[in-house]
DNA sequence: CCGTAAATGCAACACAATTGCAGCAGCAAC
DNA sequence: GTTGCTGCTGCAATTGTGTTGCATTTACGG
């Protein structure tokens, strides 16, 4: 349960994997974001770091993989990625809201995902909330 | 709230636009319809009607901004398409499920999509509800 | 310090979707 | 029926996002 206290480099470890430069700033690139971040976003706040754009891919793949992050599919066919709290229970029951202004995707903790019955014969193993509009920022700044 | 009997092409000019051929063809298609079909499953059956691929887009796009289809974003980054009943209220009272097997996706008219209540400042345009999971067909078909 | 397997960088590819522009056609006016 | 305008269509090229192959480098255990 304490994993998050672990530093970046130690938590890629304790996974069986290498602690590499390009695994630990884009761990603490999520875990600094509290909203979902694209690869465009990570690639343009990583750019000094001078990592190539294939490596950031595989880098959040094996995030996802591992179960340290989520992979989250936006209106504008981008994939956006949070980190998965270390002591969240499961990730289906967590909405998503993207602005359609500043188009930032944040993550609705408070906002619960009851999953819905299905049709007979049909199973559910992710939900996914997904709701636009404008944020508490934009909402108040672009007016109407 | 009769706009569903009408023909296509009548519905198509009463919205003050032309009815072409293209759009009529697929007004038809999504009529028929009972999931959500991607541009490439409506390029397939059209075929033989030789339309190109961005009149396709076009006409698409063009039902999304008449309000006459919806877009989904599948978990696949494709979007697909789905006839928006004229008597329906709020479309984004809608959930859709997409099937891991057969990859097809579903319009669940009969899921609710409850308006979530958001933090302070947000405001909602739109909700999706996307379940993932396996469908009536292959969940009895593939087993486990 | 060395060796090895994993991770990276580079280049090319795959795929969905978009844009520009020339030509055609639906619909209205006559 | 003919004419004309506007908007729709077709083609080709471009963008944007993500993927794959392969040679090189590097983290980490010995």
């Amino acid at each position: 349960m304490n994993e998050a206290s672990l530093s970046p480099a130690d938590r890629i470890r304790s996974l069986g994997a290498r602690a590499t430069p390009a695994r630990i700033a884009v761990m603490r690139l999520l875990e600094t974001a509290e909203r979902a971040l694209s690869h465009h976003d990570l690639e343009l706040v990583l750019e000094a770091s001078g990592f190539d754009r294939v490596t950031l891919y595989r880098v959040l793949d094996w995030m996802v993989e591992s179960g340290l992050a989520h992979r989250v599919t936006d209106a504008q066919r981008v994939f956006r990625f949070s980190l998965a709290a270390p002591d969240a229970p499961a990730h289906d029951r967590h909405a998503h809201f993207r602005c359609e202004d500043c188009g930032k995707v944040f993550c609705l903790d408070e906002v619960p995902v009851t999953r819905p019955n299905l049709p007979e014969g049909f199973s559910s193993s992710a939900v996914e909330l997904s709701i636009t509009g404008h944020c508490g920022h934009c909402g108040k700044a672009g007016g109407a």
